[in-house]
RNA sequence: GCCGACGUAGCUCAAUUGGCAGAGCAAUGCUUUUGUAAAGCAUAGGUUAUGGGUUCGAGUCCCAUCGUCGGCUCCA
């Protein structure tokens, strides 16, 4: 049962997922024979089924228990091996409406493919269905299109587990019930579900959260705010590195910094037209003497207007304006994560703006150097996908013609860099079209992280210009991009993503020096001394340890070398390198071990 | 914001049906001077998230608020 190149929604793992939830959904029904049925399909780690479950004595939603979920998956086994055919057959939409009367759920999803809304997965079709398809075992029918497995029992009862419970709206939307969504996965083997889990497990294990307080790199402090993380001085070297490495980049390619203020008057919020699209995840404004103001919630306002500061001409650009500005947004409680979902953060921001002739190229050198940064870190696995507006919602702002000018834009720039990208609807700025780099860190877990957009609307909305050569006023096109997105959301992840053990140029302490008793503290702060002085960041734990104590602290906060130093070492002007690869290498004379770092860290290479 | 779980020392966790709040690590002091992942002893550390309530008595039961976590929605 292997499938190397077919895709998921065609391949046995699929199949085994997709019929995993019909019998979930059996057993369900079984403990909870009043439950009313939405939707179960496979997802990318397994499968999920909705339930709504009525009302409890206290009038709010009933919902899974822990106990709940434990019998619904003995059930379920015992489902799986009683054995069962999963049958085929197609319904009119008169006899399916019959069939699903007292399944007000399913009854929606019938009408809404006669009507040739929305699909079962709430994608608009076009064409209006005549008749839907159904599977179906033992007694238990779901209206489906497949595929499944033959028989229930190929879904093995020992390779299935229920992994979660927790709420969920009714076609995604917050306005809709709220359904009790049961988690799950299923795998062709016991092993390979084995696997599955220990992954999990491995990725609690690297949680930045967790990371983040055991290496000291940053800290949330309620009393200071939800979402405001704190940047311990460990974490805002790793930070700070990160910065200098983009800022050099930047001032290569000929980008100009600036800066600008946390706040800004609402004015300018309504002028750029941001406020109607972020009022809902706003801090308040702040009223001062009959004016008010904002917590800045993007930069691209502030830089225009530096931009207009002057008259600009043809000569001038393309003006590349950054800043590691940071911004503030007030997003729903139940969002925020450790460093990837915070309140306030800051954007490795810039915004250009050129001539419509240069657009092609500076978008290149854009996407050039978002492909530079990623490849620096180490993130090789990564994909792009270009956003575009959604005809049907009224989420975006300006003309057909410049969005179909920002796509096609920005189709050119990828395609002659060779690059391949998904097209996603709904996925835009309300201002333009966007490409974005997702990265998949070791998990296999996706993030969003760079980003690049066309603007052509608020350089109309600001009244933007530069005088060309032929002497007229003429209108700039802006890109704003970002290549870390968020210096928060990319900390976090680089801290997952290595496992707290960073490569040697952003490690917050580089090596630490470890006298092995007290007669070789001078010589190991004399040495500490000449690395720090050679640009490395060194530590000497000269505490009242145990050499091998002083180790393992070192171990466990992931220090590159730990420099080793006793009588011998001592005697020679050396340091006994030992890598937290648990590698020895040996004593070597500290200039060695100096240059061998020193060439670690130009090259930033993640190996030592 | 919505649904659910949870909140005990800096961290990880105990505390029988409601009956004297405790341990390990970390911190501090003393002893020890050590060769590649945890030396020994001692000391200190708490309004059990906050505020109400029930009770002779609340870490434990009830309510509210704040916060965290898992989902949903949203997003850099």
């Amino acid at each position: 049962m292997s499938n190397e190149n077919v895709p998921y929604p065609e391949s046995d793992l699929y199949k085994i997922r997709h019929t995993a939830a019909h019998v979930m959904a059996e057993a369900v029904l079984v403990h909870f024979p009043e439950a009313k049925l939405a939707i179960g399909p496979p997802v990318e780690d397994g499968f999920y089924y909705d339930f709504d479950l009525g009302l409890a004595e206290n009038g709010k939603p009933r919902t899974f228990s822990e106990e709940d979920l434990a019998q619904i998956e003995a059930t379920m086994k015992k489902l799986l091996n009683k054995n069962a055919p999963l049958e085929h057959s197609t319904l009119s939409i008169d006899e399916a409406l019959a069939f699903f009367g007292d399944q007000p759920y399913k009854v929606e999803l019938i009408e809404d493919l006669a009507q040739g809304r929305l699909d079962e997965n709430g994608n608009p079709t076009a064409v209006p269905a005549q008749e839907v398809s159904i599977y179906k075992h033992r007694e238990f029918a779901d209206l489906c299109r497949g595929p499944h497995v033959p028989y229930t029992k190929q879904v093995r009862h020992n390779a299935v587990k229920l992994i979660r419970t927790g709420g969920a709206y009714w076609r995604g939307d917050e306005h809709k019930a709220q359904l009790q969504r049961i988690y799950g996965t299923a795998f062709p083997s016991k092993e390979e579900l084995a696997d599955f889990l220990q992954r999990l497990e491995e990725a609690k294990e690297r949680d930045h959260r967790k990371l983040g307080r055991e290496l000291e790199l940053f800290h949330i402090s309620p009393l200071v705010g939800s979402g405001l993380p704190l940047w311990l001085p460990r974490g805002a070297i790793l930070r700070e590195n990160l910065e200098q490495f983009l800022r050099k980049a930047q001032l290569e390619r000929g980008y100009q910094p600036v800066i600008t203020p946390h706040i800004g008057k609402l004015d300018l919020y309504i002028t750029s037209g941001h406020y109607p699209y972020y009022k809902d995840s706003q801090y308040t404004p702040i009223d001062v003497d009959d004016e008010q103001f904002l917590l800045k919630p993007m930069n691209c306002p502030h830089h225009i207007e530096i931009y207009k500061s002057k008259m600009r001409s043809y000569r001038d650009l393309p003006v590349r304006l950054a800043e590691f500005g940071t911004v503030y947004r007030y997003e729903q409680s139940g969002e925020l994560n450790g460093l990837t979902r915070v309140r306030g953060f800051t954007v490795d921001d810039s915004h250009l703006f050129v001539t419509p002739d240069q657009l092609h190229e500076e978008f290149i050198n854009v996407v050039n150097l978002i492909k530079y940064v990623f490849e620096t870190m180490g993130f090789h696995d990564f994909r792009a996908r270009l956003g575009i507006n959604d005809p049907n919602s009224d989420k975006y702002a300006g003309a057909p013609e410049m969005w179909e000018k920002g796509i096609s834009a920005i189709r050119e720039a990828a395609d002659s860099v060779g690059m391949n990208y998904v097209v996603e609807e709904g996925e835009a700025a309300f201002y333009g079209p966007k490409l974005d780099f997702i990265f998949r860190d070791v998990l296999k877990r996706e993030w969003q992280l760079g980003t690049v957009q066309v603007d052509f609307l608020l350089p109309e909305r600001f009244g933007l210009e530069y005088i060309g050569e032929d002497g007229q006023a003429h209108r700039p096109v802006m890109i704003h991009r970002a290549p870390f997105g968020s210096m928060e959301r990319f900390v976090g992840i680089l801290i997952e993503h290595f496992n707290g053990a960073f490569p040697l140029w952003l490690s917050p302490v580089q090596a630490m020096v470890i006298p092995i008793t007290d007669r070789h503290v001078p010589y190991a702060q004399e040495v500490a001394a000449t690395l720090k002085a050679a640009g490395l960041r060194v530590e000497v734990d000269d505490g009242n340890e145990r050499m091998n104590k002083k180790i393992r602290n070192a171990q466990m906060q992931k220090i590159p070398y730990m420099l080793v130093i006793g009588d011998k070492e001592m005697e020679a002007g050396a340091v006994a390198v030992r890598t937290r690869e648990e590698e020895d290498r040996g004593a070597m004379p500290v200039a060695e071990f100096q240059s061998l770092a020193l060439g670690l860290v130009a090259s930033r290479e993640a190996t030592l």
